[in-house]
RNA sequence: GCGCCUGUAGCUCAGUCGGAUAGAGCAACUGCCUUCUAAGCAGUGGGCCGGGGGUUCGAAUCCCUCCAGGCGCGCCA
C-alpha cells in the first residue's frame, strides 16, 4: 500500500531536480482523522529547495496521480495527507489474500550476500539467558532478511582453540583428580560450574584408571577435546530446541590448522599494517581511528584471540559477502574498533560490517537480582528457560526490546505469568481465527467490498500497513519492530471480534468477514514465522 | 580517569534516520461469558520524556554539560 504512495510522490518529485534519490518517509500518523498514511517530505525538502513547505506540499500534491487517493490534504506545518479510496483499500486485500506470502516478500534485498554470526559462545559451558537473547535476535534478522531476498547465511564461530578450551580441560582435569582422591585446589580462573564435575564423572566412567597417576601435559589434550565437542553438542541441541538452526559452524582450530592465521598475518604485514615490538607482533588499528595498535603474536610467540578472528574475517570477505553482521554482546563493545579496524585493513568498506550489540541481559528471581558468572557457576542456562517457560515464549520475550535496550528477566515471574505473557495473546488471536473457519467450515472464494463497514476498513487498513512495518524491520535491521506489530494487530482483531460476529446468516456478509479474517490470519503466521515462534490452531 | 550503552506512566518497555495532541503491556479500579475460544473485550486514573543549556519553523529524538545506572578499557578470551 504504502509502495504505491512512495511511487507517485517520486514520479513528480523530478521537477525538483533533486540529484540524489532521496528516501521519502511514510508514516501512520497517530491521529487518524489525518488520513491513511502521511509524508513530511515537503518540510525536509524546504531547506533544501529554500521555498515553504507548504508550498512544496501543494506543487507535489498538484502534480500527483490521484487514482487511488480519496483525498490529498496538506497540514499545518507541511504534512501530505493521504486517504484511500476504499476500492483501493478492498483491492489490496484481494491481492494480499491471493498472493499470501509473496504480498509480503518484496524483494528489497535482491539477492545481495549477507552473513550474520551470532552467539558464537565459548565451548567451555552452557548457554545462558545472554547468549539466548542473541540467538532470538540473530535467527529472526535472518529470518526476516532472508524472506526479503536477501541471500542470508548464518554462522556460529566456535572458539575450541586457545586458553578458555584450555581451561576447561583442566578444570576437567582437577574435577577428575577429586574422583581420584587427590583433592587439589581449583584455580580462580577455571570453570566450576556442576557441569564440570559431570563431565568428570563422565570420563571417569569411561575411561576410569586408565586416566590415574598422569600429568596434564599427558592428557589435557584429550580432556579438552572430550569436554569442548561434549559441550559444543549440547550447544547445538539447546539452540536446535530454541528453534535456532545455523547453516554453518566455524572452527577456530581449523583457520589455525589450514594456516589461515598465518597466511592472514603475512597478508597484513605485505599491506603494511603489522610490526614488530617489545618482541611482539602488532595490528596496526590505529590508522581506523582505534585508540591503540593491537597484539596479534605475544612475545612468547602464540596468537591472540584477535588474530584468528581477523582470520575470521578475512575468510568471510573471501566468500564475497556484501554485508557482515556481527551479533555480539554488549560486554565486547570495547572490540568492534579493532575488528572494523581489520576488516578495512583486509579492503572492505567500514559500511559493509555492522555490528549489533545485544545489550545485557539482567536477571532477576522474584525481583531480586542475581550475579552471573559462568566461572562461578551461577547462571541460568537457555536450556532452563526452554524447559521451563518455552521457547516461544522466551523468544517473544527476547524480541519485545530493542536488541541496544538492557532487558530485565525475572525468570519467576516469566513462569508465573506465562498466562498474561503477550506472546499469548498473539497467538491466541490466530488460534481464535482458526476456530472461526473450523466452524464456518468453508473458505470463501470471493467477497463483496461494499460489505465492509468502518471498523473493518479500519482492521483492513491495519493488515495493509504490515509490509511497511516490515520493511522497516528489514532496513533497520530491528526484528522486534515487527513483534510490536504484531501486538497491535492481535489488539485490534480481539476487539473487532467481540464487537460483531464473523458468521452470520447473511451469507455475503460472512464472506467479506471470512475475507478479513483470512488476511489478518495470514499477517499473524507471517509475522511470528519470522520471529521464529509458532502460530498454533488451537490453544 | 577514558570510551560505549541506557535514563519516557507505580513496574517493564515502544516511539518510524528531527515532525502533528508522547504510546503499549503489566499492576490498580469499574463493568462484560445462553451466541465463532474470557489466554478475551469495553471503560477509568496515571507523565517538568533524568536536570540544565544550545541548534531551528519544530527536539523524547541532534550537539554540549551535569547527575544516575550498566558494561568495557591487558602481550586475557
Amino acid at each position: 500500500m504504502h509502495q504505491e504512495v512512495r511511487n507517485r510522490i517520486i514520479s513528480c518529485l523530478k521537477k525538483f531536480n533533486l540529484d540524489t534519490s532521496i528516501n521519502v518517509e511514510l508514516e501512520t500518523p497517530k491521529n487518524e482523522s489525518f488520513g491513511d498514511l502521511s509524508t513530511p517530505l515537503a518540510m525536509e525538502l524546504a531547506r533544501v529547495l529554500k521555498k515553504p513547505p507548504i508550498k512544496i506540499a501543494e506543487e507535489i500534491k498538484a502534480d500527483l496521480e490521484k487514482d487511488i487517493f480519496d483525498s490529498i490534504e496538506i497540514a499545518k506545518p507541511g504534512f501530505i495527507n493521504f486517504k484511500f479510496k476504499r476500492e483501493f483499500v478492498i483491492s489490496k486485500l484481494h491481492e494480499l489474500l491471493n498472493k499470501g506470502n509473496e504480498f509480503f516478500a518484496q524483494n528489497i534485498g535482491k539477492g545481495k550476500k549477507i552473513q550474520i554470526e551470532f552467539v558464537s559462545a565459548n565451548p567451555t559451558g552452557p548457554l545462558h539467558l545472554g547468549h539466548g537473547r542473541g540467538a532470538a535476535v540473530g535467527q529472526a534478522l535472518a529470518n526476516i532478511l532472508k524472506e526479503a531476498g536477501f541471500d542470508v547465511s548464518t554462522e556460529y564461530y566456535i572458539n575450541d582453540a586457545g586458553r578458555q578450551v584450555e581451561l576447561l580441560g583442566l578444570s576437567v582435569y582437577i574435577a577428575l583428580q577429586k574422583i581420584f582422591g587427590k583433592d587439589t585446589p581449583m584455580p580462580d580462573d577455571c570453570y566450576k560450574g556442576e557441569y564440570i564435575n559431570e563431565l568428570a564423572k563422565e570420563i571417569y566412567d569411561s575411561y576410569g584408571e586408565q586416566l590415574k597417576e598422569k600429568n596434564f601435559d599427558e592428557v589435557g589434550d584429550f580432556l579438552i577435546d572430550f569436554a569442548y565437542k561434549k559441550i559444543l553438542a549440547e550447544i547445538q541441541r539447546d539452540l536446535e530446541d530454541f528453534g535456532v538452526i545455523f547453516d554453518k559452524w566455524v572452527s577456530e582450530r581449523k583457520l589455525f590448522h589450514t594456516g589461515e592465521v598465518q597466511r592472514t598475518l603475512i597478508k597484513l604485514k605485505e599491506l603494511g599494517f603489522i610490526y614488530e615490538k617489545d618482541g611482539a607482533l602488532w595490528f596496526r588499528s590505529t590508522a581506523f581511528g582505534d585508540e591503540k595498535d593491537r597484539v596479534v603474536v605475544k612475545s612468547d610467540g602464540t596468537y591472540t584471540y584477535f588474530a584468528s578472528d581477523i582470520a575470521y574475517h578475512k575468510n568471510k570477505i573471501e566468500r564475497g559477502f556484501n554485508e557482515l553482521i556481527n551479533i555480539w554482546g554488549a560486554d565486547h563493545h570495547g572490540y568492534i574498533k579493532r575488528v572494523t579496524a581489520a576488516v578495512q585493513a583486509l579492503g572492505m568498506n567500514p559500511s559493509q560490517i555492522k555490528i549489533l550489540l545485544i545489550q545485557m541481559v539482567n536477571l532477576l528471581r522474584d525481583g531480586i537480582p542475581v550475579q552471573m558468572s559462568k566461572r562461578a557457576g551461577t547462571f541460568v542456562t537457555l536450556r532452563e528457560l526452554i524447559d521451563e517457560i518455552g521457547a516461544d515464549t522466551t523468544k517473544f520475550i527476547f524480541l519485545t526490546r530493542r536488541h541496544d535496550s538492557h532487558l530485565e528477566f525475572d525468570v519467576e515471574i516469566a513462569k508465573k505469568q506465562s498466562q498474561e505473557n503477550p506472546v499469548y495473546y498473539v497467538q491466541y488471536a490466530h488460534a481464535r481465527i482458526n476456530s472461526i473457519f473450523e466452524k464456518a467450515n468453508y473458505e470463501p472464494k470471493n467477497f463483496n467490498g461494499e460489505l465492509f463497514n468502518e471498523d473493518e476498513l479500519k482492521l483492513i487498513k491495519k493488515v495493509l500497513t504490515y509490509p511497511m512495518i516490515f520493511e522497516l524491520a528489514v532496513n533497520l535491521r530491528e526484528p522486534h519492530r515487527i513483534t510490536f506489530y504484531l501486538q497491535e494487530l492481535a489488539g485490534e482483531f480481539h476487539s473487532y471480534y467481540h464487537k460483531f460476529r464473523v458468521i452470520t446468516e447473511d451469507k455475503d456478509l460472512t464472506d467479506a468477514r471470512l475475507s478479513l479474517c483470512k488476511a489478518v490470519m495470514f499477517v499473524l503466521k507471517h509475522g511470528l514465522k519470522m520471529l521464529g515462534v509458532k502460530a498454533p490452531d488451537k490453544m
